[in-house]
DNA sequence: AATTGTAAAATTGGATACAATATCCATCAT
DNA sequence: ATGATGGATATTGTATCCAATTTTACAATT
């Protein structure tokens, strides 16, 4: 009898407790609405954020817009130079091979986790990103089904931290990948190792879909770099 | 003249003094303070932080509490639960897994990079960190200098965010982890393996000091999460 | 006696106002 | 033109107030 009680309230408990992290408080809601301004390239790299403008345009006083930027400053979004003011981080092209360098790495990790618990369910819902992405080559939202699909194929690790991590390093470049992902021939051949990388995992054969993956990154990471030292190159003077 | 313009010197050093301390604003003093409680273990886990009470322990108000409590849930450290309170997160023998899942990957990682660009004095110098080791056995400082060490194979690979992401790895673990350091057959053993890693990295031989590596954390994860395990057994009334 | 309902206290969340400090920028003298 | 100076601007921090929520205590009902 007791027992069962005891079993019952844990199991409420647990149902309780996300639920009680769903209530967005303020700072929270002002700290989604400045990464997806972000994120979308609305506030542009370098930018100043000023705190009594950003106030005012969310309708909100300057107190959750600081506690905002201090959790955006944690996720590496922007930086807070002491009574200068944050600005929206950039970075240079070394910084972008270093997050690139750790993306391979982990991505592999939570891959290999996955591969062993996707369902047929799991993979035929990253089939569905995949042909959603083909269709949606001109418009912007190819790199979101682009990273949609990642992520689909990340989830059956069941590792929440891992995920969340990947899934801030993704935010970091995001901004400046969206230069790269333009081009309609990369997009095309990202979609072909993404069917092969698939196929991979359909075969369950983790070695061969971390090859896969592990090239596929550093492609990426490489096409990026290159891209951003070239614009780095015309020095001021 | 001369004297008297270092007179001058140092007076204004004095002046300086205070002017540097003030480049740290006082939410990310706040936030160090609590960091350091947190991790030293004055501050407990599952502990409630009652923000008047530390804005009034600080000397403080409360809006820099608040800001801090923003930084350490970023960094994992609290969880922010709205109109209740901010508790010192506890970790579950499975969190406490997956963190050592993302550890040996990016530690090894970090290594790899690091070997190459090791020179005489980075070994020395991590030696030197093994044997002081050695002599701080009994202390409650053996787990700094463990850490020490790991930090300073990694350093050279001159990664900076990959190792912020470390240290904030090995912060979230660290407090767990003092529960078993305190066995003095796992230092021994632990001191061991790091004499043999120190060797492999002297030998510039890199698959195995990475085998190394990852053996050593996945020991200590091993280790760790089965503590946890048999902890959580018990179940509370 | 146990559960339910309600009111009050405690705590957090947020806004406004104000003081202090640091930075930026335009002006001025050399 | 160059560098110093002082004011304008912006950020930081604090205090005070009120609203919202949670928790606690107490009363009421069954």
């Amino acid at each position: 009898m007791e027992t069962k009680q005891e079993l019952q309230q844990a199991e409420l408990n647990e149902l309780v407790l996300p639920e009680l992290k769903n209530f967005k408080t303020t700072p929270t809601l002002v700290a989604e609405a400045l990464r997806n301004g972000i994120l979308k390239g609305v506030i542009r790299s370098g930018q100043t954020l000023r705190q009594e403008e950003l106030a005012a345009t969310f309708g909100v006083s300057r107190i959750p817009v600081r506690e905002a930027f201090r959790q955006l400053e944690a996720e590496g979004l922007i930086k807070i130079y002491p009574h200068r003011g944050a600005v929206v981080s950039s970075l240079s092209a070394f910084e972008v091979q270093e997050l690139f360098e750790i993306r391979v790495p982990l991505e592999t990790t939570a891959l290999r986790l996955a591969i062993p618990n996707m369902t047929v369910l799991d993979l035929q819902k990253a089939a569905r990103i995949l042909d959603l992405a083909d269709r949606e080559e001109a418009s912007g939202r190819w790199g979101e089904l682009n990273w949609d699909f990642h992520a689909s194929l990340y989830a059956p690790a069941a590792r929440p931290r891992l995920l969340a991590m990947l899934v801030n390093l993704e935010q970091n470049v995001d901004r400046y990948m969206r230069l790269v992902l333009t081009g309609l021939d990369y997009q095309q051949h990202s979609q072909a190792e993404h069917r092969e990388l698939l196929a991979a995992c359909r075969d369950k054969d983790i070695e061969k879909a971390v090859a896969l993956l592990t090239g596929h990154i550093e492609a990426a990471g490489q096409k990026l770099t290159a891209y951003l030292r070239q614009s780095e190159e015309p020095k001021p003077v």
